[in-house]
RNA sequence: GGGCGAUUAGCUCAGCUGGAAGAGCGUCACGUUUACACCGUGAAUGUCGGCAGUUCGAACCUGUCAUCGCCCA
């Protein structure tokens, strides 16, 4: 017998470790079958599980079950990873405490720390998303600095290089000064701030006259080298050409005219620092003005400033600079303003536009193919709004940086000569021998200390994992992949990427689907986020709840296209959900449920033929739910046919098979009951995979012993074209619902008896002499017989679909109160009636609508007019 | 500034190509029946954000306004 409560902090290790063990994840290369593939994004080797993995991975899990259910060659390639800057500040961090400085180490030193700390420390995510019951194949388990996917990196880095795609510029790019690393556009985050707007006056040369600049940015005027006015700006057309004079650095600056400044904003005249900001470079770039750096690599100012502004910090220095122009009365004013300040995603510090050398990738170029795939709907997108979000960043795109000044990742595979000279290859010996047939000797190479962005390995993660460039098995038979769910958040990051970068690589997109899944927020709508507080933690809801529930609660809630706004009364209810199932199954214990292959021909009984009715139609619903990714659609039917039709309805029924002692039936109903509730489990298995995998074992007796674990058992086949008349009982169930509540509404104690009488009539006779019994039990009724003309004193009448149904309730009820009760109802029946007359009535309707909807609108009328009369002639009756 | 989305019961949300307003939770009332109180039965609650339009017919389509959220600049 079973506890009272299913317990998952009991179970679900034990479940998940026989499965990892017994290798029921691991892919079977399998030519002969179809496969579904299923690459996992891969969460940061520094990660933590967080409400946004656990859905993510719930839905994947999902797919991925249903699909081996399906009998499919079926993959889910797991991994990490290496998150080039956030696993380098962690490990710093670590280094820290032991006291250790990161620039007291060598590149190699640290590099092997880093190592050190991945072993013992990192790959926590992995353990949670197995807590969460991930069925991915570990065994193939990858990481982005993995000997075959370094390969990769080096082989795709080589060929673009040599396809002139990746190249090496002088350009301005997101410096973040903490980390003394580039970042992405992506990585930088826009955020509103309050701050000044400095009007600086800048005489003009052999002039009495001054232009004023409006600036956020004081200290960058030492890089300043133009002033821009409009060209059509009256104000200022008779000063462009001249020269102005830099205050403080004493030096001549061109008053040039372009239309990047406006009249509006400021002064209309802006200063230009070419050095220091994205769209005054492109102003020096049109003008061929000189580009002055001012900062070092930490933002303190360099030598190219006035010497007592060298090697101040660039907040320091804006302080002092106003100041100073304040004091040689250069100062004009000072307005508040709002303006938007860039800050680096991970070191929250103000970013820095600067110029350096890096590595670009043309993704204009990439972005053309990657573009039209999805044109031609080759990779679709679901929801597929999100296509539009994906087109409007690709035709946008911008040159892709991809070198980084940090020391864990893909050290770039180039090698520069005593000269300068590149050499991009593989490794260094063909490096060497490039060099030396360019040098006509042997040369010493010096290798590029940078690494390239972690985004650039992860975007060859859909066939890197499986062995490319190698041709392997593998590629074969699970690239391209089936389906990517991911969250909209990295469209940019990671799908665009990897379809440009599959594309180029293997011609093929790398997925036939993307799935785009909500955001998870508290339960105010709230983004969460440590700061607010308000992170809910899914490993302590799966603590508290089991990791089913959890999982049952985001794949319920995943409706395409909305954020999901969890509660953790949610995971509380199907928590309650598996409970039910629970006790269920024990209710089939004590009936000795036992389990046989029904054939529906020759099932017999008629509640057992309409539960596998119900079933049928659940197995449809369910099936193309999941097939089109509607989650929310999959868990409510399977929730709704397992508690509100199977429990509440068929279990109550079959009590009362099992009251009477027809061994046949009760055998028939055994069979039927184990058959159903073996299918709800099956069912139920993607996306609760503990607990009906664990009951798969457990109540073997009821469901039967199975060769196969749960996790491999064929999905339910459907009866087909298999029509079954389940409308009697159907009937009953409408019958037993109005009278429980007509009785409740009259207040009928429960424990109450009472005799029904019915209208003479075949269906409602044929109802009462079968079901009876259930009637009994399931409404406290007692069909007695034909009611006769005169026999009115204590009826109340009920109207059913087959006829009039009369509760005797003499002595058991006030009237007043019946008559109030049939009152409120023929309101409402009228109220319908005049509705339908309307509509009736109205010629262009009937000329109009199709003739199915104006004839079905005739028998409501019929049927309303019908319960009409009965209802008065029952006020009647009552009255007198 | 450009784009996307939301607004439906007290709360969280479903609602397919226009054709009788739904679920869960919560609330209230009642609990005969040993699968289940993590339960059963029943009930109440809606100008489907406002306005205008298209249509025989709009929660759904179009326009517009309002409020809120997100992304990009």
């Amino acid at each position: 017998m079973l506890d009272k409560y299913y317990k998952p902090e009991l179970v679900e290790q034990e479940i998940y470790k026989d499965w990892e063990e017994k290798g029921d994840f691991n892919a079977k290369i399998n030519p002969n079958s179809e496969s579904f593939t299923i690459v996992i994004p891969p969460p940061n080797v520094t990660g933590n599980l967080h409400m946004g993995h656990a859905l993510n991975n719930t839905l994947q899990d999902i797919l991925i079950r249903y699909h081996r259910m399906q009998g499919k060659d079926v993959l889910w390639q797991p991994g990490t990873d290496h998150a080039g800057i956030a696993t380098e500040m962690v490990v710093e961090r670590e280094l820290k405490k032991e006291g250790i400085k990161k620039d007291n180490l060598s590149r190699e030193e640290f590099i092997e720390k880093v190592w050190k700390w991945k072993e013992t420390s990192g790959n926590q995510i992995i353990n949670q998303l197995k807590r969460l019951g991930c069925s991915c194949d570990w065994s193939r388990e990858r990481f982005t600095l993995d000997e075959g996917l370094s390969k990769a990196v080096k082989h795709v880095f080589v060929n673009l290089y040599e396809d002139g795609l990746i190249y090496k510029d002088k350009r301005l790019s997101n410096w973040d000064p903490k980390l003394k690393t580039t970042i992405s556009d992506l990585e930088v985050i826009q955020k509103e701030s309050k701050g000044n707007l400095w009007y600086i006056d800048y005489p003009i040369e052999d002039s009495k006259e001054v232009i004023t600049v409006a600036t956020t940015r004081p200290e960058t005027m030492l890089g300043d080298t133009a002033v821009a006015v409009h060209p059509e700006d009256e104000r200022y057309k008779h000063l462009v050409g001249l020269n102005a004079i830099l205050p403080i650095v004493e030096k001549k600056i061109k008053i040039i005219a372009d239309d990047y400044a406006k009249p509006d904003q400021g002064s209309g005249a802006v200063k230009i620092t070419p050095a220091h900001d994205f769209n005054d470079f492109e102003v020096g770039k049109r003008h061929s003005l000189e580009v002055i750096n001012i900062f070092n690599d930490d933002a303190t100012l360099n030598e190219n400033v006035p010497d007592k502004y060298k090697n101040l910090d660039r907040f320091k220095a804006r302080e002092n600079i106003v100041d100073e122009l304040e004091k040689i009365g250069k100062l004009n004013r000072i307005e508040e303003t709002v303006h938007t300040v860039p800050f680096g995603d991970r070191s929250n510090e103000v970013i820095e536009p600067w110029l350096t050398d890096q590595w670009f990738v043309n993704a204009k170029e990439l972005s053309k193919a990657a573009i039209q795939k999805v044109r031609d709907k080759e990779t679709t997108f679901i929801p597929s709004n999100w296509e539009k979000t994906y087109f409007e960043w690709m035709e946008n795109i911008q040159p892709w940086c991809i070198s980084r000044q940090l020391w864990w990742g893909h050290q770039i595979p180039a090698w520069y000569g005593p000269d300068g000279e590149i050499f991009v290859a593989e490794n260094i010996d063909d490096a060497t021998n490039n060099a030396e047939k360019h040098y006509g000797k042997i040369v010493d190479l010096k290798q590029e200390d940078d690494v390239l962005d972690t985004w650039f390995s992860s975007a060859l993660w859909p066939f890197s994992t499986l062995g490319w460039p190698e041709k392997t098995d593998e590629l074969r038979n699970y690239y391209p992949t089936s389906t990517l769910v991911t969250g909209f958040d990295i469209i940019f990051f990671w799908v665009a990427r990897m379809m440009m970068m599959g594309l180029y690589f293997t011609d093929e997109a790398p997925f036939k689907e993307v799935y785009v899944h909500a955001l998870v927020r508290d339960e105010k709508g709230q983004k969460m986020s440590k700061s607010k507080g308000n992170v809910i933690d899914p490993l302590v809801l799966m603590d508290k709840y089991g990791s089913d529930s959890l999982r049952m609660t985001l794949c319920s809630m995943a409706a395409q296209g909305r954020d999901i706004k969890l509660s953790e009364q949610r995971v509380e209810g199907y928590r309650n959900f598996i409970t039910k199932i629970w006790n269920a199954v024990k209710f089939c214990e004590i009936n000795n449920c036992k389990y046989k292959d029904v054939d529906i021909n020759e099932v017999e009984n008629n509640f057992n033929l309409w539960i596998i009715n119900e079933l049928d139609k659940c197995k449809k619903i369910t099936q193309s739910a999941i097939e089109d990714y509607k989650f929310n659609e999959a868990a409510n039917e399977l929730y709704r046919f397992t508690w509100n039709i199977f429990c509440d309805w068929y279990l109550e029924l079959s009590k009362n098979i099992y009251e009477k002692k027809n061994d046949e039936e009760i055998n028939e109903t055994r069979n039927v009951t184990s058959y159903v509730l073996k299918n709800i489990l099956i069912m139920l298995h993607p996306i609760m995979p503990f607990f009906t995998e664990y009951l798969w074992k457990e109540a073997h007796s009821i469901i039967g012993k199975s060769p196969v674990k749960a996790i491999h058992t064929a999905w339910p086949s459907s009866f087909v074209n298999k029509k079954l008349d389940c409308n009697q009982v159907d009937e009953l169930i409408n019958v037993i619902s109005l009278i429980r509540s007509t009785r409740s509404e009259l207040n009928v104690p429960a424990k109450a008896k009472v005799d029904i009488y019915f209208e003479s009539n075949k269906n409602l006779e044929n109802l009462f002499s079968l079901y009876s019994d259930s009637l009994n039990s399931m409404a406290r009724v007692t069909p007695v017989s034909i009611k006769k003309t005169d026999q009115n004193e204590g009826m109340v009448q009920i109207i059913s679909n087959d006829g009039l149904i009369y509760l005797s309730l003499k002595d058991i009820i006030d009237f007043k109160t019946e008559s109030e009760r049939l009152s409120k109802n023929l309101e409402k029946v009228e109220a319908e009636i005049v509705k339908i007359n309307k509509k009736l009535a109205d010629k262009s309707f009937i000329s109009n609508a199709p003739v199915e909807v104006v004839n079905e609108q005739k028998e409501r009328l019929n049927d309303y007019t019908i319960s009409k009369n009965k209802i008065e002639k029952a006020i009647e009756s009552i009255s007198s």
